[in-house]
DNA sequence: GATCTATGTAGAT
DNA sequence: TCTACCTAGATCG
């Protein structure tokens, strides 16, 4: 689900599937479907993945802008592509592939002045390669604003979301709440690559994993751990279990609107 | 079957 | 800081 490891997994997916083919785009919800009239028929050229936003760039020079929010799904089959049922808000089909889109928070036809905008906006990612984490630091560097905050901001790094912050900042053994200008340029510069290596691993096995060997089930004897993201992590969604390095129970809060979780004792204030 | 919850964001207050 | 958006799986009863 739908942080930056996902949106490059897709962008990725859609790039080998459908780049170089026409497609037929629809909208069998309807809400989406001046926008499909745009691009029905047209051939993909290229789909990428900005932090948690995705392009679809056609021959034709429309882009299509999606993002997930929350909710947004894909699903995808081999043709036949079945009746569509509930709420399909875009369909591509190519001659060997289909794909629905349920739910997003943003499927749109951009201008390119528009799509410069959206990069404009956006903050280094991780994944991409003309990312640049100095950018980052900059903003984080004189910020009084806490620096769990400040991760979750696109504007400041695009791409994370409640999972990676959480887990980044327990790997890194900082406390949520530590003001930017307060964090370490040299911690920042380990966490940078940390973080990155973290989402391309997420992006290559579509979960997110954070544990590092020594602490995985395997090594410790304890039960394996089942959420619904997949993945093993150290403290994403883990109130009150035991941290898995010094055993204290992990804390979960909401802060500024958003769940956080920390371990006390690794990530002192 | 009803209710709750979430990995996100924009816009109003 | 709050609400709306709007989906599906988990949980409740």
């Amino acid at each position: 689900m739908p942080e930056g490891h996902t949106l490059h997994r897709l962008a990725r997916s859609h790039q080998r599937t459908y780049a170089g083919q026409p497609l037929a785009v629809t909208s069998p919800q309807g809400r989406f479907a001046s926008g499909a009239s745009l691009v029905d028929g047209q051939v993909l050229a290229k789909a990428e993945a900005h932090g948690k936003h995705l392009f679809h760039n056609y021959v034709n020079g429309h882009t299509v802008h999606i993002h997930l929010g929350l909710y947004g799904k894909f699903t995808d089959g081999t043709p036949p592509a079945p009746a569509p049922v509930g709420q399909i808000r875009m369909r591509l089909v190519s001659s060997t592939q289909w794909t629905d889109l349920r739910g997003p928070t943003a499927c749109e036809v951009l201008t390119p002045d528009e799509v410069a905008a959206i990069h404009a906006r956006l903050g280094p990612d991780p994944l991409r390669r003309d990312a640049d984490p100095d950018k980052a630091w900059t903003k984080i560097a004189k910020s009084r604003t806490s620096i769990a905050v400040l991760l979750m901001d696109q504007s400041v790094v695009a791409g994370i979301g409640n999972i990676y912050r959480a887990e980044l900042l327990f790997r890194h053994g900082i406390h949520p709440l530590i003001p930017g200008r307060s964090l370490d340029h040299t911690v920042w510069k380990e966490m940078w690559p940390d973080l990155a290596t973290l989402m391309r691993l997420g992006v290559r096995r579509g979960r997110i994993d954070t544990v590092r060997d020594e602490h995985l089930p395997e090594a410790t004897g304890r039960a394996p751990r089942q959420d619904r993201h997949g993945g093993e992590v150290y403290v994403y969604r883990r109130t009150g279990q035991p941290c898995l390095v010094c055993g204290t129970p992990v804390m979960g809060e909401v802060l500024a609107a958003r769940n956080n979780y920390w371990c006390p004792t690794c990530q002192p204030a």
